[in-house]
DNA sequence: CTGGATATGGCATTCGGTGCCAGGGTAGGA
DNA sequence: TCCTACCCTGGCACCGAATGCCATATCCAG
């Protein structure tokens, strides 16, 4: 009929604003077929269901964010933070949708189940591609608790924009929150290989809470520089 | 009419074993209704749903574990470690219900996300007890790595479990992965409790022997002013 | 025994979701 | 240009999950 087929996003946003208005539960497929001047038959055939319409944006995403692991001549878990990094994005640039959908999904437990399991497919994938850039059959122990860590990490920094999304600095809390993790990661992951080879150091420090960082900097120096 | 009230147990072993014959789609509620002897008004009262009917032996388990661990005297990190040991138990003291479930939820992307909201009511539950055990009023990022890395080792050695339910050792390699992330928590946690008391802090740094000390020290200088 | 609270069952209705078929628009080949 | 195969859309009918309403049964306290 008309030329321009209703694009993801105009679907979504229809949704969202109907949701909003009217509550989920309250909100039928007949009213967003007639909000979107597509017929409700259409609706459930591109869309599936009425929960997955107001994740469709999102499962586009998910794809790109495959596609784009299995793409990058990054090392394995400097991809994987760079593809948290894109859903993290996801979110952020679109704050006419995630918004809103955030107060929805916080008030019904089955969308709040829905958006969960997007989070788990992410972490789903990020263990398979983890697993794969290892020559792994299956995600190891490690693998698995790693990409549990990003996406954990990647969920809280997320859920405190989501409550203030005027926040500037949340790009600078996610750099931080994601290399905690890597830092985390690396003697799960790269120690293992590392391990193999028996090259690896360990250094322990204690020392008290108020120490001067810089003095701190200096022994650790020594220590490294010492016995090489 | 009978004075013995249906018990969830039942019902749910009655649907499981319907589900397996018919098929998840295949069974409907009024097939259930006949084969508990329950009406299938009385069904949807008491199990919301016949996805939530599938998992209504697991919710009582929640509850369980919930009640153990504000209750536990051991400290948090090994409270939550025993509350993954309930959950684990929960699955392989009953496999009549949890394997053949387990198949289910393989072949119907609807309920592997139903199970996967399970998991996650577990790691939030998991995340508010750490946070009030240390005095937070909401989950900080470390707190949350811990709890996901816990649910992981949980989910890893139970899959494993599910596709091999004969497997004697499971016990030893839960025990063996629990025992990995604890160690992976204790600086995580342990850390921040002593940076509350103003206690001496500890720095454990893993890194290849080849690696560039000015590198190191700059990690070591992020690490150390990062979480002040 | 009685009155009230609670659990159960039947009934009717709404609405999400699906299969089926018809119409229209488009690309590709003759 | 015309025909055809194909795909996308919309309308229709139907199934079944889920809920509200009301009548009835069960149980417990008085």
């Amino acid at each position: 009929m008309a030329t321009t087929r209703v694009s993801t996003r105009e679907a979504v946003l229809a949704a969202v604003r109907l949701f909003a208005a009217e509550g989920f539960d309250g909100t039928t497929m007949d009213g967003i077929a007639a909000a979107t001047g597509v017929s409700r038959r259409s609706l459930f055939r591109r869309f599936g269901s009425k929960e997955d319409l107001l994740f469709a944006e999102h499962d586009e995403l998910f794809e790109t964010v495959v596609r784009y692991m299995e793409a990058s001549p990054e090392p394995p878990t400097a991809t994987v933070v760079a593809a948290a990094r894109l859903v993290f994005q996801g979110y952020v640039r679109d704050p006419e949708i995630t918004v809103p959908r955030y107060r929805l999904v916080r008030a019904h437990p089955r969308l709040r189940d829905r958006e969960v399991a997007m989070t788990a497919r992410y972490q789903a994938a990020f263990s398979r591609f983890l697993a794969q850039s290892t020559g792994a059959d299956r995600p190891s122990l490690e693998v698995e608790v790693v990409a549990a860590a990003v996406i954990a990490a990647h969920n809280h920094v997320l859920r405190g924009w989501l409550r203030e999304p005027g926040d500037t600095r949340v790009w600078d809390r996610f750099d931080r929150a994601m290399s905690r993790v890597a830092d985390l990661a690396e003697p799960l992951l790269g120690g293992g290989a590392r391990r193999e080879a028996g090259r690896e150091r360990v250094l322990v420090a204690v020392y008290p809470s108020d120490s001067d960082p810089s003095d701190l900097l200096r022994r650790v120096s020594e220590a490294v520089e010492g016995d090489r």
